[in-house]
DNA sequence: CAGCACACCTGAGGGC
DNA sequence: TGCCCTCAGGTGTGCT
């Protein structure tokens, strides 16, 4: 699952390889993949055509190419299992190619957008001023963005009736952070995911936040190391980042502190990954 | 209004 | 072999 370090290498990719290219003509092949364009697939892609695509930006798991001289932006998200590709305009189509977008340029290569179960997707959108697209402005600065506003997160953290993993996922709160590296973090800091986070101290969300830091810098250190030598990471075909992970998908494993078997409960329709003895669940609370 | 459940998807994998 | 069930989970919406 694409999660913030993956969408960054994806924005660096088409940094390299889409930003400063015209769009000669985009083919949407299947309509759930531009549903979030209101006006539809058809207006989609008119008012991309003969455009020039500018240096695409990222708020957490957002992503957007600005649309020069149009106020606007192509949006992207790419949910569970999208992928931006760049690709040959020869290589075959992959099975859940969606959309593809074609350039006015003699580089031969194309911009793809593959995602087998439809989560993810494009669209287009309005920019304020400082060039956001303006359907994403709920969504907070990610803590890898040097104006993250850790004090308003951890104001926000002690305002709040709710449970520090919750208040991980929420994207207004704090964005770029999906259950796998939610159970990270929680597992370096030795943090229960129900803790309830209005007793959070300051020094307590700074270290958390340090060790979500250190999480997501690790996973693009990863990433970052092939995206030079090809296609690698925009097309994702090498898959996701090999993840060492400490706590996510490790039920049964022994805990790599402490050995005790870590735990798997379902959480949310998801699962959280905890070790039981170093994260312990709070006490029950009489607060409802 | 904050918090929470749920719909939206498809394919892999397990049980029988 | 094949069918059915469960699981994966980010986001927007709508309900309490």
């Amino acid at each position: 699952m694409p999660e913030l370090p993956e969408v960054e290498v994806v924005r660096r990719g088409l940094a390299r390889w889409v930003a400063d290219r015209t769009v000669a003509d985009v083919d949407v092949l299947h309509p759930r993949a531009v549903r979030r364009h209101i006006a539809g697939a058809d207006d989609f892609a008119h008012r991309l055509k003969g455009h020039r695509i500018g240096a695409p930006s990222r708020r957490g798991k957002y992503l957007w190419l600005p649309v020069e001289d149009t106020g606007s932006a192509v949006l992207a998200h790419l949910g569970m299992s999208g992928q931006l590709l760049v690709k040959t305009q020869e290589a075959p189509d992959e099975k859940h190619l969606r959309i593809r977008v074609r350039f006015d340029d003699s580089v031969g290569t194309e911009l793809r957008f593959v995602d087998q179960r439809t989560f993810g997707g494009l669209s287009l959108h309005d920019t304020t001023p400082d060039g956001l697209p303006d359907v994403i402005a709920h969504i907070a600065r990610d803590p890898l963005d040097e104006r993250f506003d850790a004090d308003a997160f951890h104001h926000a953290l002690r305002r709040s009736r709710t449970t520090i993993k919750r208040a991980l996922l929420n994207q207004s709160l704090i964005s770029g952070v999906g259950n796998i590296y939610a159970d990270e973090a929680l597992w370096r800091a030795r943090l229960h995911y129900e803790r309830p986070t209005a007793t959070f101290t300051r020094p307590r969300t700074s270290e958390l936040l340090g060790h979500v830091r250190d999480v997501m810098n690790a996973a693009l250190a990863v990433g970052g190391t092939s995206f030079d030598s090809l296609y690698v990471n925009v097309n994702g075909e090498s898959g996701y980042f090999d993840r060492s992970l400490d706590a996510y998908g490790r039920e049964g494993e022994p805990c790599r502190r402490c050995g005790t078997p870590m735990r798997r409960r379902p959480w949310m329709n998801r699962s959280s990954y905890f070790c039981p003895r170093c994260q312990r669940p709070p006490r029950p609370s009489r607060l409802s």
